[in-house]
DNA sequence: GCAAAAGTGTTTTCAATACACCCATGG
DNA sequence: CCATGGGTGTATTGAAAACACTTTTGC
C-alpha cells in the first residue's frame, strides 16, 4: 500500500477567498502574481499542501505568510481537480472561504509589504490568473448559501454597525434589493444583535443608531 | 514550479457514498475489506486518484469496478485531510455521494462476485474501517440537505412510487415524522410528480396509488 | 428650509401546521 | 366484517411581502 507508483503522485493546493467588509461593501483579498504564468494577475492567497499537514492547517498558515492576519475564520467550500487547471503541474485545488472583519484588517494591513495585496469589491474583481475567477464565484455561491441558513456574517462585523451597512451587504451577496422595514423587522426579531446606544454621526442625512452582534450564536434560517 | 520536493507528494483517494431505495427504505452500498488493516470491516468504495484523472472521473470508475453500474449520479461533498486517517499512508480522501435508482441495482447486482459488496439501511449500519462512518455521517448530512432544496431524490425513485414510499424516504433522511396529508399536498402542489392511474395490488390495506416523476426537474425549496 | 438617509406600522398574502374522518383492499 | 394502510378537507397560525409617511441630521 505504502509502496504506490509515481503515478499516484499529486500536488494539492489551498485557495482561500478572504472576505471582510470595508466602507459598507464586501471585499475579497486578492494577491498579485509576480512570475509566470499570469504575471501581472491577480490570484487567490493559498499554498502548496506538504505531506505532514491538514489542509486546514495549510491553509492557515498561508493566510497568515501572505497577509499577517491570524485567527481567520475558515470553512472548505469545494475541491477542483481538473488536470489542466494549472499550466505546468497538475494540481488539485480545495478551496476554503475566510471572514475578517474590517478592523482587525486594517491594523494587519501594514505589515506585509513585500506582496502585493488588494481589496476588491465582489462587484467590481479584476482579471484574476489560473481558474481562480471560477474558484471565488463558487466561493461566493458558498458563502451565500451560509448566510441564508446562518448568522456566519456576525464574524464580519465589528461591534459598531448599522442596520443600513448590513442590508447593504445583504444584498449585496443576496444579488438583490431587500425592503428596509422587513430587513429591519427580520433581524430586529431574531434577537441576534442589540442597540449600543450610540448612532453613526458625521455622514448626510439622519445619523443611523449602531448596533454590535450579541455573544451567543444561534444558528437559525435568516431568510 | 514543477520541481517540487517529495513532501509536496500526496495521496489522494475518493470515496462514495452510494445510495439506493430498497423496499422504501434509503440504503448505502458497502464493500467488505479483504485484508490488513480494518480486515472484515466494511468500507465506502472508491479509488486513490491518479495524476491524469480528475477526481470525478476516477470515482465514477471506481464505482463501475466496484459495483458494475454505470451513469451513476453523483455530487462532491467534502475533503478530509487528517494526517492519521489512514494508518499506512498519508492519504487525502474526497468524499461523493452517489445515487441509483433500485431497478438498475437490482439488474447489475449480479455482475461482480469477486467483490463481496452489501446493501445497509442508513438506520442499521455496520463497523465502518478507517474514518468512514465519520465520512458516510457527513455525506448523510449532504443529502439531507440537498433534498429539502431540490428534488434530487427524483433520482433514486424509479417511473412507478406511491408517496407514502417518498415519504418514508423523506422521513428516513430528515430524521422526523411528517404528516402524511401535508407532505401529500405540499408534494403534489410542487407540480413535479404525475399520476400513472396505476396502483399498488397485492399489500395490506387499501392500494396505494403509483406516480412517477415528472421530466422537467425545476430546483425548488421543498421544505 | 431643503436634501439625504434613517426610522416606523399596518395590511395582505401565502405557506406551514394541526387535526379527524372515510375509503379500498385482503383475509 | 374487520384489520390495515391510503386518501381527503378545513381551520388556524405565523412568517413574508407590499406599501407611505415621518424624523433627524448637515449644509
Amino acid at each position: 500500500m505504502s509502496s504506490l507508483g509515481k503515478e499516484y503522485n499529486n500536488h494539492v493546493e489551498t485557495l482561500i477567498s478572504i472576505f471582510t467588509i470595508d466602507k459598507g461593501t464586501l471585499q475579497v483579498l486578492l494577491l498579485r502574481k509576480k512570475s509566470e504564468p499570469y504575471k501581472g494577475y491577480w490570484i487567490l492567497p493559498g499554498n502548496i499542501l506538504k505531506n505532514n499537514e491538514t489542509l486546514e492547517d495549510n491553509v492557515t498558515d498561508a493566510v497568515y505568510d501572505k497577509t499577517g492576519l491570524l485567527n481567520v475564520y475558515i470553512e472548505q467550500c469545494y475541491t477542483f481537480s481538473n488536470i489542466d487547471r494549472d499550466p505546468d503541474n497538475r494540481v488539485i485545488a480545495t478551496s476554503f472561504i475566510g471572514l475578517v472583519d474590517s478592523t482587525t484588517v486594517e491594523i494587519k494591513r501594514e505589515e506585509r509589504k513585500n506582496i502585493e495585496t488588494a481589496w476588491f469589491s465582489i462587484d467590481e474583481l479584476p482579471k484574476l490568473g489560473y481558474d481562480h475567477e471560477n474558484i471565488l464565484k463558487r466561493d461566493i455561491e458558498y458563502l451565500k448559501k451560509k448566510i441564508i441558513n446562518s448568522n456566519i456574517l456576525k464574524i464580519l462585523f465589528p461591534s459598531d454597525f448599522t442596520l443600513p451597512e448590513l442590508q447593504h451587504v445583504y444584498e449585496q451577496i443576496l444579488g438583490k434589493e431587500l425592503d428596509r422595514r422587513n430587513f429591519r423587522k427580520k433581524f430586529i426579531g431574531l434577537d441576534l444583535i442589540e442597540d449600543t446606544f450610540e448612532k453613526n454621526i458625521g455622514f448626510n442625512g439622519r445619523p443611523a443608531k449602531l448596533y454590535r452582534f450579541k455573544d451567543d450564536i444561534k444558528e437559525i434560517n435568516l431568510f
